[in-house]
Parts: C-alpha cells; structure tokens; sequence
DNA sequence: GATTTGTTTTACCAATTGGTAAAAACCCTA
DNA sequence: TAGGGTTTTTACCAATTGGTAAAACAAATC
C-alpha cells in the first residue's frame, strides 16, 4: 500500500464533498422552482440566481437543463417511492397496512410538497421526459400493491375491490393535500395548512377506505367521521 | 325606426361572428397548450402556430400573453362550475345528489381534461393569477355544498362528516382522471382512458362516498366494488 | 369609386433563452 | 513556490421571447 495513494483519495473525497454540497444546493433550488412553474417555466439564469450562482456554473455541473432536470426528477421518483411501501410491510394486517400507507403518503405531502409537485406538474404534462422510468419503478411498486389487495380478497381478510382504482384514489386524494395545497388553504381559510388539517384529512380517508374495504365496519376507534 | 340603424347591426353582428371564431380558435389551441406545459412553458410564437395565424395577429385579438391566459382560465372556470352544481339540485336526497355530483365531475374529467388541466396547472404554481377569482367564484360554491353536508347531518340524512375534507377528496379523485391521465393509462396498461375505466372509477367512488355519508349502508344496487 | 373601418402582414426591437470557448482564479500537493 | 487539476468568470453566440409601429390589405358604407 503505497503512501501516495492516501492523499488522493483525501483529496478526491474533499473535491467530493464541496461539488456534492454546490449540486444539492443546485438541485434543490431548481426542484423548488421547477415545482412551482414546470419545466418550460424556469430558466438556468432563474435558478442561478436562487443559487448564488452563474449559469454557467450550473451547466459546469448539470450539461443541460434537461438533464439537471432530469436529475430532480430522479430525486423526486426516489423520494416518492420510500413513501410506498407500507402495504407489503404488513402483509397480513389489511387495516394497519391502510393506516400506515395512508399516513405515509400524507406524511409525504406534508414533508415533500416540492416533490410532489414536480412530480405532478411532469405527470400533467404527459410525462414526456419520464413516462419510462415511472413506468418502470412506479408501475410495478402499485401492481406489487394491487396483487396484496388481491391477495387480502382471496383470504377473506378484506372485501374484493378494484385495486387499482382504490391506489389511484388513495395517490390522489393524498397528493393533493401537496399539489393543491394553495386551493385547499382558500377551503380552510388559513394560508397554510397545519398538522390537525393533515390529521382530518387522514382520518376522513382511512375510515373511508376502511368502511369500503374491511369485510366488518372497522372499530369506532377511529373517530375521523366527527367534524 | 330609421332605416340606417340595421345595416350598422348586421354589419356588428357578421364582424364579431368572423372575430369570435378566430378567437374561439386561438382560445382552443392556447388552452390545449397551456394544458400541457403551463403558463410559462408556452410561446404566443407556439400558440400562432397551432392555430394557423401570425403572433402579431394573435395580440391583435388579445393585448397580452397574460391577458390570454386570463381569458383561457376564466373560461376554464365557467365549465368547471357548471359541472359542480349537482349538491344543491337535490336538498333533500343525499345519495342521489352524490351520485350525481360525482358523475358530474367525472364526465368533466372526460369531456373536458385541457380545462381541467390549466386548472390544476394553475393551482400547482400556486395560483399566482388566479387566486382571486377562485376566491370570488370557487370557494362560495364548495361553501355551500359543505353546508348542504351539514344540513343533510342535522336532519338525520347522512352521519356527521367534516365536508370540507370530504368535498377535496371527491375533487382529487375525480379531476385525477382527467390530470393524471397519461399515469393511469400506464397503470390501467392502455394509452387512452375508456368509458368502463370511467364507469368503474366512478362505482368506486360513489361507493366510498356512500359508504361513508350515509346512516345506512346503501342498497347493494351499485355493484362498484366488484373487480 | 372614395372613404372609412376592421384585419393581417411586414419590419423591427430589446431582453432573455440554452449553450460554447476560453481565460482567469482557486486550491492542493509536490 | 511552482505546477496541475478543479472550479468560476468573462466573453460570446444564434435563436427565441413578448411586444410595438406602421404599412398593406380587405370589406363594407356612403
């Protein structure tokens, strides 16, 4: 092991570490406004300047918009997909798997609004840039959900229901609370929503879904119904 | 009556029939974009485009690119209003006024996803031109139909619930059909959504929905919840 | 047929767009 | 402190952006 090898890796580590703090900062600023307006929406210079930085900084360590574009994208699907897999963690538990899942995507919106966003602003769009990557890491992540749906009905554990519109309807009843969140802050009449609207809207949708699904009405212990 | 009077009508009226339609058609092609790639992902250069004209000739008909958008959304919230209205037909049949109210926003989804796409454009950026007039118009429509939900409780009609939460989940789950498309043909495994995805999108829901409201389980005439 | 009115086209404009090339500044190790 | 690699800045670029001014065209009325 030669004692020449030591400091380069230092090096390479320290070169590392300060390039990876100026990308993040880069891709966070650009989620952030990429959220707000869409891909057309945003420019490099916009951007830039959120940063502290110039333009041709950023294409120093993004070789275009498309592709630091891309790259959010990336991050979001990352973000997006460790907020789903509650379903396969109880396999056997239809209604702490709900509960959980539920929880977890409002947890989502409420931690990741930027996120979710994005995501929603490429998926208005038509996908163009990422329709195969989702289909590639998000489809099979909801038909894994809808086989357990399936799986549940077979045992007798739950009612035989259609998974996946059940999983369309679960995404989109709690991604709004992120991608709508200054409509639903007109609803409320506050201008931002707070943890007890996150908890109204979980409670509303678990006993829901619980009602529609459970084969025996779930126990009165969730009271999400009372106003 | 003098007689210079009616060729001066006529005249109007063939002027502005020429001039609607050019402007109906540049209101169409602009909506269709904006659907897609939101306000600030368009040109009035891609609009002309599309619509066959110059982009002078467009600020001719409308004095700015804003002023356009303006005049696709507010015509985006004149359909979206007008399928929003079944609550208040039916005061005192609660599962008829859901049924049709959902079926009301689903056929919106499909009958018009542009509009409900620059709608949910708009409100993901926050709503930046806009939030006014969905103050005006928007939230005293949701108001109402939160308060028929009250009233329908106090009568004994369907069980407490908190109707405002109640009223985003029937907007998420419904306009996600029109929002979302492109995502729910991939994971319904079809390029284009259909009527019996729209049938059993909407079984689902008024089950839910039903189940949820109503004091007692509704009659199993609506067989939603079979795969 | 002249004139008035309404519409479209031509010719511009400054600012901004995404992106390239090269020079300058920086930083670390030798 | 000299040299070499990394990062940032400066200087550009052609294309496109939203928008203006005025000329050319069309249509209908007098």
């Amino acid at each position: 092991m030669p004692a020449k090898k030591k400091p380069d890796e230092l090096k390479l580590v320290k070169v590392s570490v300060a390039r990876e703090r100026l990308e993040q900062d880069i891709l966070r600023a650009a989620k952030k406004l990429f959220a707000q307006r869409g891909f057309g929406g945003v420019s490099l210079d916009h951007i830039a300047r959120e940063v502290g930085a110039s333009k041709q900084n950023l294409l120093y360590y993004f070789p275009s918009k498309e592709e630091l574009y891309r790259r959010v994208l990336h991050g979001v699907l990352d973000v997006w997909l460790s907020y789903m897999d509650a379903l396969s963690q109880r396999p056997d538990d239809p209604e702490r798997a709900i509960r959980e899942y539920i929880a977890g995507k409002l947890r989502f919106s409420r931690e990741h609004p930027d996120d979710s966003r994005v995501y929603a602003n490429e998926v208005v769009s038509g996908a163009p840039l990422f329709s195969a990557e989702i289909a590639e890491r998000v489809i099979p992540a909801l038909q894994a959900d809808v086989a357990i749906f399936n799986r549940w009905a077979e045992q007798g554990l739950c009612r035989p229901v259609d998974g996946r519109h059940l999983m369309i309807l679960l995404w989109a009843s709690t991604q709004v609370y992120a991608d709508w969140a200054s409509q639903i802050g007109l609803v409320l009449g506050k201008s931002e929503l707070e943890a007890e609207d996150f908890q109204a809207a979980e409670n509303l949708i678990v006993d829901m879904v619980l009602r529609t699904v459970l084969v025996q009405i779930p126990s009165a212990a969730h009271q999400g119904v009372a106003q």
